[in-house]
DNA sequence: GTGGTCTAGACCACT
DNA sequence: GTGGTCTAGACCACG
C-alpha cells in the first residue's frame, strides 16, 4: 500500500493520508474486512507523529470507511464505491467552481481562465 | 466603493477585501491617488475588525497596489495593470492547481478532472 | 461556567469536558451563539494540555453542537435541547442496563442489584 | 463446559471469560480440583489469541480462583463462593457507579437516574 | 504486537 | 489574542 505524504503543501498530512485510503477503498485496493497498517508503521514508514496518523484514521472511521478494534487494528468497513466516487467528484467539482468564480470576478474571460486550466494540467509536477 | 464580505466562506476576510480593491484598481474604478477608505471607516463599514482591514491594506501595499501616507491614509499607487492581471492569473492558476492536485490525490485520471472543469465552465451562474 | 475534570477515573478527559459543555447547553447555561472559553483559557484552568480541550470542542463541533470560527473561537449553535436530553438519558439507560445485564449473569437477584444500587446513589463521593 | 465469548461488545474478551469461569465456580458446575481447558484447547474452541486465554487464567489465578500446576494445567481451588459472592457484587457496583456518574455529569438529577434504573429492572428482557 | 489517551511544547494562519 | 496542525515522546488497556 502506497502512501504519500507532502509537507510542503498548505494541505494537512492527516487529510492527503485519509484523502488517499479512501481512494484506495474507492479503486478496489482495499476491500471489506482488509487491515490497515498499524498506526505506529504508518507514522514510521511515512516518518511522521503516529498522532497525525491517528487523526487521519479516527476521520476514516468517524466517516464509516473503517472499523477500528482495540488492540487489534482498523479495518476496512462495507462501503458504496460508487457513492464515494461521486462524492469525491463533488468535492474536486466545488473545489474547481470556486476557482473559476473567482476568475470571473477578476475579471477574466472563460478563456483565460480554460487557458490557465490546461497550463496546469499539461505540467508535471508531482 | 463596495466591498463585500462573505463570512460563511472558508476564504480569509482581509483576503476578500484586498481581491476586491485590486479589481477595482485593475478595472479602473480606483484610480492613481485615489483615495481608499480608512481603516477605521471600513471596518465600521463591513463590522469586522480594524486589524483586518488593516492586514488587507497591508498586504496591497505590500504589494505595492496602494500607498500610505502616515496620518493621511491610503493612497491608489501608479499601476500597471499588466502587472496586476498576471498577479491575479497566478492566484487562480494556485487555485486551480491545488483543486487539480487533489483530484489526482483522489485517483481521478487528468481526463476526469477536465470533464468536471468543463461541465463547470459550461454553465452560467456566476 | 464551571467544568471539573477528574484525572483518577477511567473516562476520557476529553470526553468528559465534551459531557458536561453538552449539559451546559442543554440546561440553557449556554445559549445559542455563546463563545465557548477558548482552548488555551480553558487548558490552563482545567490543567491540562490544550490538544485534550480542542479534542473535545472537534467532537462538539463534529456533533454539530458547537461551530468553530478560525481565529475568533467556539460558538454554541442551533440546538434541540428536548431531543439532547433524550439521547443523554438513552446513554444512561445503556450503561444501566449492561450493569443489571452482567448482574444477572453472576446470579444475582434484582433484589440484589437493586440494593446495590441504592447503596451507591445514597452515598456522597463525587 | 460452555463458554461463549462476544466480539462485538465493549467488554474485554479475557473478563468475559473470566467472569464466567469465576460464575461456574460460585454456581458449583466447577469444583475443586476441576481441571479447567488447556489454554491452547480453549484458544481454539473460541477462536481467539492463546494469550488472551493465558490471561484470563493469570486474573483466575492471581484472584486465588484456581491454581496452576506447571505441565498440568490449571486446577479450580478451594473457593470461598462468599468472598466469590463479594466480589462479583463489587463488580456490578463499580459498573453502576460509572454509570451513576455519568448520569451526574449530565446534570441528571438521582430522582431521574432511580427512574430510568427502575424502568429496566422493570422490563424482562435478559 | 495493537489502539487510546495525554503532555508540553512548537509553528502557522486568521482576527 | 484566536484556532489548526504537528512533533516526540509517555503511559495504559487489549490481544
Amino acid at each position: 500500500m502506497r502512501i504519500i505524504v507532502n509537507h510542503g503543501q498548505m494541505v494537512p498530512i492527516y487529510e492527503q493520508i485519509a484523502d488517499q485510503i479512501k481512494t484506495l477503498i474507492r479503486k478496489g485496493e482495499l476491500r471489506e474486512d482488509d487491515l490497515l497498517p498499524s498506526v505506529r508503521t504508518l507514522s514510521k514508514e511515512l516518518k511522521i507523529s503516529a498522532l497525525t496518523v491517528k487523526k487521519a484514521y479516527d476521520s476514516l472511521e468517524n466517516a464509516g470507511f473503517t472499523k477500528t478494534v482495540h488492540g487489534k487494528g482498523s479495518y476496512v468497513a462495507a462501503t458504496d464505491t460508487e457513492l464515494l466516487l461521486e462524492e469525491q467528484k463533488k468535492e474536486i467539482e466545488s473545489d474547481l467552481e470556486k476557482a473559476i468564480r473567482k476568475g470571473r470576478r477578476f475579471g477574466l474571460s472563460d478563456g483565460d481562465i480554460r487557458c490557465l486550466f490546461d497550463l496546469i494540467l499539461g505540467e508535471e509536477d508531482a
